[in-house]
DNA sequence: CAGTGGTCTAGACCACGAA
DNA sequence: TCGTGGTCTAGACCACTGT
């Protein structure tokens, strides 16, 4: 059954792929909308709903409905943490970084496997591709395994955070929990997309040889946006003869 | 603000997580539970919007709306193509599959490395803990790697099928490609899941030592089911120095 | 058939953003 | 202030499920 609001989204989206109404230009308001298509108010956002999901429209309240920009896909490269530079690097991402202490909880002194309520870094690196936000990254850290003049100098470590890699030193482990979810309403709020969206959630957890956790990483990233990316070698590393 | 539908699906989210309605219980009909609130169908049915999102209720058409049983997440390991023993043995996940020979669409002939059009054998696997559906997987094989009797001994690919494991040779690389989105109609009807939720896709290729794509596989799980994990190890390359 | 969810309406009122 | 989207109503009608 062909429902009304479908059909409209159909031909919204036709519009839209059709280059009759170009990238961040303005929809007509809904009530206009609503009119021509003879439809309520409700219909009508159900409609939007529907091309806001596939990424083609961003609700602003107060201000309008407006066509997106078409993004490419960025690679997020699992293990390696860092975004695939052939993707990444054209877009020219912006990042913008702040730093505090805080108290491990619970399930932030489970991944890094210290004692609850211990002092850790927080690091929230949020990054932009333009105007509109990326990708947002929360990097938490014993504190005696902050290098030396993070805090200080900033763009230190605003060329591995542009594109997620590891802060401190190398690890030899990573792991990589992946999770497909709905934005919390901070991440929401953050990363400018509806609550309704969705997010790529990755954890990576980061281990030195001798096992210990030396960075835990939550990253969230529209759905729509980015992909993850890991390549698993199956057979013996030649070098090793 | 708090909206009223949000505070509808609160109360009813912790009658839920108290016990006061079981799983595979009915929720009172929209109609008794609009009334009960005092609210429009409308607003009441925003509220079991939300609460079909966090995957707590599902509903059917002409039936009612019931109480999800809340599984555990069951892991995705990424690169070896299986499911967590751990959390994959236990649940005793069923497997129903059907085989097929396809024309090779674009996007698939690309993904194979094979001419547009050529014959592709395409295996749709559908694992189920027991009633609900748990994971969508469907394999495509060039003709010839096709292991012999594959088609007709069911029960040898049902193991790995199981697992999401690959079906014919081993491989010796695998890319897994992550992303989040939400689910196509035929996976939406399959999973049995609300189209406005959210799914954990990979597109998996898998490659033998000459660099042959053996398997493409495209994995659908319902986000709030499954996590992929993937672990990698950073060799160290002292040798080149 | 009766009972359920699915869609839609016409209009009201509230909250936000830019002048 | 005014125009925008966000929420809500009270009721209608349709579609699906089981008896």
């Amino acid at each position: 059954m062909r429902s009304r609001h479908q059909d409209i989204a159909d031909d919204l989206r036709q519009q839209i792929t059709a280059g009759r109404i170009l990238p961040s230009e303005r929809l007509p308001s809904e009530a206009a909308l609503a009119d021509r298509y003879r439809v309520s108010t409700v219909t009508l956002r159900r409609a939007l709903a529907v091309l806001q999901r596939e990424g083609l429209v961003e609700k602003f309240h107060g201000k309008g409905n407006f066509v997106r920009h078409p993004h490419r896909k960025t690679m997020y490269v699992g293990g390696w943490g860092t975004l695939d530079p052939w993707t990444a690097a054209e877009p020219g991402l912006r990042v913008s970084i702040s730093s505090t202490a805080v108290p491990a909880q619970s399930h932030l002194a489970t991944l890094l496997k210290v004692p609850t309520g211990s002092t850790i870094m927080e690091f929230t690196c949020l990054s932009r591709e333009g105007e509109s936000p990326h990708g947002l990254a929360r990097v938490y850290m014993p504190l005696d395994l902050v290098p030396p003049g993070a805090l200080d100098d900033a763009s230190r470590c605003r060329e591995a955070a542009t594109r997620f890699a590891f802060l401190g030193t190398p690890p030899t482990a990573a792991r990589d929990t992946v999770s497909a979810r709905f934005p919390t309403p901070d991440e929401a709020s953050a990363l400018r997309i509806g609550s309704a969206s969705v997010v790529l959630s990755i954890t990576r957890i980061a281990t030195d040889s001798t096992g210990r956790v030396v960075e835990a990483t939550l990253l969230a990233f529209p759905g729509d946006r980015v992909d993850a990316v890991f390549t698993t070698h199956h057979v013996i590393d030649e070098r090793q003869k």
